[in-house]
RNA sequence: GACUCAGUAGCUCAGCUGGUAGAGCAUCUCCCUUUUAAGGAGAGGGUCCAGGGUUCGAGCCCCUGCUGAGUCACCA
């Protein structure tokens, strides 16, 4: 219905108002045209304050906070690149005997988070400080609603900041006005995309676009979304992932290709997990997991530096993450052995049960041998890599997608990138046999009749494209989500998306003026007897003797234009109250 | 899904053993022509997340629910 409006919102409205009957459109349509930016100015001016550019300068921002002094003042101005004081001066923006600029429109109707553009010429003030002397004032855009004000002092204290993750995420906009290094952190994370395509873009490798709407959501073992496409009259799924679809590009002739790729699982949500979130997978034909290993240390490496001044060394938490050529390299079996003291090599699924026992750790009789090596990895050797490790050659039952190792049938050549303890990156020699693809598809198919509601369904387009024949090939996948994470040293991944999935907002249904004329009141009594009574409800449970006087002493209260309510007036206005 | 914590002014947070709802910033009025977490004087601003219960009396105690965060479980 109506939206309550605190006092400081009502506040800009009148400003608002004001301002229009000043004749100064708050929300005018031209071009302000400006010739600099905040930070590059601020740099720019201490390098060469004599430069004449500096004599005619045009910035455009929003007003960020404003300290009076009578006929002076000072105001901070954001625009995308930083922030630059205004040194206003009454005389100066208003030379004739009008003050109304300063003293009505400057002092009173702009507030924090307006747009204005302002002209004007650099100068240092007594205290050093860089600044714009305003010589014209531009209303661009009147905020109504009060932003966060978020102060720091000389040391870089913050006070007062807008630290509730909860309206951080849900008013993203906010979010990234008021704390400074947020928009840094997605100006980063598209720093990490526009790299990797660049090395990529290197190679020669094609960027594509795949289906997001599939009808068998395949590459990957996750519940996927499902949607219905009325016209077709059938169930189509969010993809899960792209890889499937990539590979058939590499069957019809691409030598490498890539894709950014939204996916989505139905799955749970946490800290490092968000419905959709973002992979990047690439294909390059005639290779394999050794030569994609070497390939995404140096892809990193290049990445890591482009956002990092040109370091390979991250601070993350309390660690330090270290890009820096090589990473290790060690099989599963190793590291199970190194971490346990147990071999998996050739061992029965009774004998695997037992040790995962021995280990502490739970089974249930729907593990196969795969599912029992992972969790023994997953819960003694995972959490100990916390610089970049590839973890090798990986139990043939984790990995249907995946080359069968050339020197033992029971492994199969894949790769994980481990980094402080988790996986960021997953590739293999892909399997581009037709028949073992189609048999290990099969042992999916049983899995899903066992209850894996996971289980990877039989996609039977792909198995024919890869009867054409696909060329040996190696492909990684990499979590972009997570590689931002680590790379703007944040533990959530909701800091790394602009608009993290939320419960949607719940608004209380605040009765508005309409709710009390529906009552019977009067369209030029609603709005009080609402602010009087703030429900119907409340209202309807008084008596007209009480609605009579009390709205009457609100009308002397508040020096209302309107006539004294009658007590006969008042008894029409709620049946249900005499 | 389990457990823990949180929700009070536009923002950040206090609120004692259950006894009239508080501060800083922001807002409004006045003073102030190079200030800077500007300053000085004054003022206004509240559905204490919602709904029940206990009580003479609930922001506080109990129950239910909503939203968020964290830990764990599940899950790539």
């Amino acid at each position: 219905m109506s939206e309550h409006l605190s006092e400081q919102e009502l506040q800009r409205r009148e400003s608002l108002k004001a301002l229009r009957d000043l004749g100064i459109d708050p929300y005018p349509a031209a071009e302000f045209e400006t010739t600099h930016h905040a930070a590059p100015l601020l740099e720019a001016f201490a390098d060469d304050e004599a430069n004449q550019e500096f004599k005619a300068v045009s910035l455009a921002g929003r007003i960020m906070t404003k300290r009076i002094m009578g006929k002076a003042s000072f105001a901070d101005l954001m625009d995308s690149t930083g922030r630059i004081q205004l040194y206003l001066n009454r005389d100066e923006i208003c030379p004739g005997d009008d003050k109304a600029l300063y003293n009505d429109v400057f002092k009173k109707h702009l507030d924090i988070g307006d747009f204005i553009g302002v002209k004007g010429f650099i100068f240092r003030t007594r205290m050093g400080e860089i600044t714009l002397q305003v010589q014209e004032l531009t209303v661009l855009s009147k905020s109504l609603k009060p932003l966060p004000v978020v102060k720091k002092d000389e040391e870089g204290n913050v006070y007062d900041a807008f630290t509730d993750p909860e309206q951080r995420y849900r008013m993203r906009y906010v979010d990234l006005v008021v704390n400074e290094g947020v928009r840094e952190t997605f100006a980063k994370r598209t720093r990490i995309l526009n790299a990797m395509r660049e090395f990529f873009n290197q190679y020669g490798y094609l960027e594509v676009e795949t289906p997001i709407l599939q009808p068998i959501p395949g590459g990957a073992a996750a519940r996927p979304f499902i949607t219905h496409h009325n016209a077709l009259n059938m169930p189509l799924y969010l993809r899960i992932a792209n890889e499937l679809y990539l590979k058939r590009l590499i069957v019809g002739g691409y030598e490498g290709v890539y894709e950014f790729s939204k996916d989505f699982r139905n799955e749970g949500m946490d800290r490092t997990h968000n419905p959709e979130f973002t992979v990047m997978e690439i294909y390059v034909a005639y290779k394999d997991y050794f030569w994609m290993m070497d390939f995404t240390e140096k892809m990193l490496v290049h990445v890591v530096k482009a956002v990092n001044n040109g370091a390979t060394k991250v601070p993350f938490g309390d660690k330090e993450i270290d890009f820096g050529q090589p990473f290790k390299r060690i099989s599963m079996r190793d590291a199970i052995l190194e971490h346990t003291g147990f071999d998996i090599d050739a061992k029965s699924e009774a004998e695997l049960k037992a040790a995962c026992q021995e280990l502490g750790i739970e089974t249930d009789d729907t593990m196969g041998k795969g599912k029992l090596i992972d969790e023994i990895f997953g819960e003694k050797c995972e959490p100990n890599y916390v610089q970049p490790t590839f973890i090798t050659d990986y139990p043939v039952e984790m990995s249907p997608l995946c080359k069968r190792h050339r020197e033992n049938p029971d492994y199969t050549e894949r790769f994980e990138l481990m980094i402080n303890g988790k996986e960021l990156a997953n590739a293999y020699s892909e399997l581009n046999d037709p028949i073992d693809q189609r048999a290990r598809f099969e042992e999916q198919l049983k899995l899903s009749e066992k209850g894996d509601d996971e289980a990877m369904f039989i996609d039977q387009d792909f198995l024919r494209a890869l009867e054409y024949g696909m060329p040996p090939t190696s492909g990684m996948g990499i979590g972009i989500d997570r590689l931002a994470m680590l790379l703007t040293n944040n533990a959530s991944i909701q800091e790394v998306l602009f608009f993290p999935q939320m419960r949607p907002e719940k608004k209380p249904q605040l009765p508005s003026k309409a709710d009390f004329e529906k009552q019977g009141v009067p369209a030029n009594w609603s709005e009080h007897v609402l602010a009087a009574y703030g429900t119907v409800e409340e209202f309807k449970k008084q008596k007209a003797t009480q609605v009579h006087q009390k709205m009457n002493g609100y009308r002397k209260k508040n020096k209302l234009d309107l006539p004294a309510l009658q007590l006969e007036e008042v008894q029409t206005w709620n049946s249900e109250n005499n």
